[in-house]
DNA sequence: AACAGGTCCAACCGCCGCCAA
DNA sequence: ATTGGCGGCGGTTGGACCTGT
């Protein structure tokens, strides 16, 4: 429990700043507990936290939102909800307090302003019909480690030039990047789904029915086929499947 | 110039999950 | 199984700043 009593709060001051940057660089982030004795300061192990986090951690990015941002920022929250932290990682430089306090402000924007976002961010979105076998909607596995960002280890795994057929999730630390930034790129080449279940096709069947899917979605082959557990990982979460399904 | 209302954003607060004892 | 400490998260607040009258 913080002795709320005896310790400062308020806007941080330059000293204070200069004393949580030297104790963090010095001691690395983590143990918030024993940052503010330290330091030297007389702030709670959150409010030091968030400061650094939200201010004085290097690379963090100031002022407007690029295009780019927003039309990320609410393609991830329709697929995300108020999940800030998650969005924020995808935004290099971004804080989840900043996109939290970005899309807040967005709100009380007109409606038209946003209409007028949607219809820039249409405009600009390719639909393309391919022919694919859809998987079924379920819920993911709690083992199931893709939504956290967290890596996987599997048995198994022959890097390949081609990293169109890799799941993000099987990458090595350097490259791996977490699943849905795949799911969000526009690149043309990614604009098919490149295999299905178990690797059986590599190419969608065009003997089956014609779908209208988002340009973003893909289907990967995961699968380690000595680690039949893979499959069972396997899943479309029910809100992805209706951000897949929205038009 | 002065005031009111709106907007922005840094900071606080409470809750939750994880983990070790 | 329970409890307490900790990190992390999202919601909320309050003050500074901006804009219009």
């Amino acid at each position: 429990m913080e002795r709320s009593f005896s310790v400062r709060k308020g806007a941080w001051t330059e000293e204070e700043d200069i004393l949580l940057k030297q104790c963090v660089e010095t001691y690395g982030e983590g143990k918030w507990f024993q940052i503010p004795h330290r330091a030297g300061l007389n702030r709670c192990r959150k409010s030091c936290r968030m400061r650094w986090l939200n201010y004085l951690k290097p690379n963090i990015k100031r002022g407007d939102f690029a295009a780019d941002e927003v039309d990320l920022i609410m393609r991830l929250h329709k697929l995300l909800g108020n999940r800030w932290s998650l969005i924020a990682g995808r935004l290099p430089g971004r804080t989840a307090n900043d996109v939290k306090n970005f899309w807040n402000s967005l709100l009380n924007k007109k409606e038209t302003s946003i209409l007028a976002l949607k219809a820039q961010k249409k405009k600009a979105q390719d639909i393309v019909k391919v022919k694919v076998i859809k998987p079924q909607p379920r819920p993911l596995s709690k083992k199931f480690t893709w939504l956290s960002g967290k890596p996987t280890t599997p048995k198994s795994f022959v890097p390949e030039d081609n990293m169109s057929n890799i799941s993000p999730a099987l990458m090595s630390s350097e490259s791996r990047i977490n699943w849905w930034e795949y799911l969000l790129d526009d690149k043309e080449d990614d604009k098919r789904a490149t295999c299905s279940v178990s690797g059986l096709d590599k190419e969608p069947n065009k003997d089956l029915g014609t779908e209208i899917i988002a340009p973003e979605a893909r289907v990967w082959n995961i699968f380690d086929e000595d680690d039949p557990s893979c499959l069972a990982d396997f899943s479309f979460e029910k809100s992805l499947w209706d951000f897949l399904n929205a038009e």
